[in-house]
DNA sequence: CTGTTAGCGCATTCAG
DNA sequence: CTGAATGCGCTAACAG
């Protein structure tokens, strides 16, 4: 059953009769205890339920299964614990390999990586690389990608834009420096994205402020607070810049809210491009992450490395898309 | 290891100690070979990408690691192929228990089901009921929900109602009798909804006109073509019943393409709430799915028949919330 | 309580 | 080519 060792044709024949006729099947997991390998990847993403992940997920199954592995995906739903035990659930499952979206956001936080990895088993990380963790990482330009979007924004004339979801620190950040610190505390993309939106201010000349960033626990319901105090301020921004889905939708409420109308009166971007964005009306300007591709891209590194490959650890980037639709305009005089 | 057997405290100590100072990870698959469970939940969904489905396997891991089982979630993409192929992916790994959210459209499809269970694992089906299976299947009220969304409709004055996603029959449908052959070989969830459909115009006396239903491949294209021809009837459709997220926003390409405004030009109804749904302007009038709640019971059906227990097979009916938003108003004239 | 042994279902090695 | 024996890492049953 197992296709090794020497059968005659007609022994072979007869096996196989029989195995169907009684609906033998092979077990996989007394296969494994005796072989040592899987032949199993191991997937713990942030959020099964965003889009973005299922995109990539689909990707990483699609081409393991083309060379012949399975693949068991699991959960954390952004939280740091379940991603342990995940991980753990994943070692004992003896999988040979695993792709990571951790929900880490600094290097203490990522021993559990390094310790599988220690224990032999080849990781890599998706969507979030991790600095001073030796694995490979494939991700895309979010700090290009963040800073085109925001110098589009300029190019037409905008001054105050809001950034919808940065930083999560739990207190609030005046200066630079705090802004900076918070970032480094928080997780890769949203770092990235924030330092892109910075570049952009800083390459034309406008002063950063504080009140334009959103900071804090991130959910729609939070991003549409936030959005909605911005709109507030004496000198409120005439574009927003939302970093994931949930934040436009969040931000897409509070300007509802406030009875203004896009882009006229404000001016959106956002990231993830979906079937929603572009039937909205006016349809939005999006970035688009090559979630398919992002996910290939990954499973081809951690098999390359199962196979006994070991390059030295990498960060693969791949380029995301500027869609532009129609919820930019000039802002007001 | 195992937390079985008699040993002293001390000696207890010092084996945990010297595990945990090793590195030591119990086998989890050597462990199932002996002991002849996995304690894990096999799934298969439909399209893990459908936000829909994200929901319903959020459901079932979320009370499934309560009860101290894993779960590994596969998807077929409405890939019947596929889906056999992953069932015998878990049967291989020896899961305890599986749960199927089949793409089968009649008995003949559902074979690889029944043998499962007669190898003696536990199956129950989520989303889908299949007829002629003896297997547990937990659902909504599809029917009722698309009868009530048609009967919304009428109520205010509709009666040129489209559907947009029904039957994925090759040919076109023409009579009622074939309408109804069609549904019969059709999804469950879908053939559901279109009955509902029909039992609203019925009682509305209203005739059936099959230009007004969609046929054929379901995807975001073919929903928007079709929405689209439906327009370009010399007696259009004054409103629309959109049986899926992809079908609502095919849609709503085609009532863009074609320059109508909703409510005011035509009136609109989906499945399946959404953020999106709700921050579109105006807001979509929606049917929400209990998802979570889906994938718990259906779990909690699963872990049952796991325990032993071995009740009837039962369909259970969840009920769905019908949303009142901004996308539904009186027909012209 | 402790130490030993057999056996789970497979892959691999080694005589015939 | 075939059959039998050994071991993978674990649980379970059994003497001491």
């Amino acid at each position: 059953m197992g296709n090794y060792g020497y059968v005659s044709p007609e022994l072979r024949e007869r096996v196989l009769a029989a195995a169907e006729k009684l609906g033998y099947r092979a077990n996989a997991l007394a296969r494994s205890v005796s072989t040592g390998v899987s032949h199993t990847l191991g997937v713990v993403v942030a959020d099964i339920g965003n889009p973005f992940f299922a995109g990539v997920v689909r990707g990483i199954s699609d081409t393991s299964r083309a060379s012949g592995f399975d693949t068991i995906v699991l959960s954390s739903h952004e939280d740091l614990a379940e991603e342990k035990a995940s991980m753990g659930v994943l070692l004992d499952k003896r999988v040979d390999g695993i792709i990571l979206a951790s929900a880490a956001v600094s290097p203490k936080e990522a021993k559990h990586i390094q310790e599988a990895m220690d224990v032999g088993i080849p990781v890599v990380l998706v969507d979030r690389a991790l600095e001073h963790v030796a694995a490979d990482a494939v991700v895309i330009d979010n700090r290009d990608a963040s800073r085109r979007a925001v110098e589009t924004l300029i190019a037409v004339g905008h001054r105050r834009i809001g950034f919808v979801w940065g930083p999560s620190s739990t207190r609030p950040v005046a200066t630079r420096r705090e802004l900076l610190a918070a970032a480094a505390k928080s997780l890769w993309t949203d770092s990235e994205r924030l330092r892109g939106y910075l570049d952009a201010l800083d390459d034309a000349g406008i002063a950063f402020d504080p009140n334009l960033i959103m900071v804090g626990v991130k959910t729609e319901a939070t991003a549409a607070d936030a959005a909605a105090q911005m709109l507030r301020l004496p000198d409120p921004p005439t574009a927003l810049l939302c970093t994931e889905n949930d934040a436009m939708t969040g931000a897409l409420r509070a300007v509802r809210a406030a009875g203004l109308k896009y882009p006229g009166d404000i001016s959106l971007i956002g990231f993830d491009d979906s079937s929603w964005a572009a039937v909205m009306d006016p349809p939005l300007t999006m970035i688009e992450q090559p979630m398919l591709r992002l996910g290939a891209l990954t499973a081809e590194r951690l098999l390359a490395r199962i196979k006994g490959e070991d390059p030295e650890p990498e960060v693969h980037t791949l380029e995301s898309r500027f869609i532009e639709r129609g919820s930019v305009a000039p802002p007001r005089h």
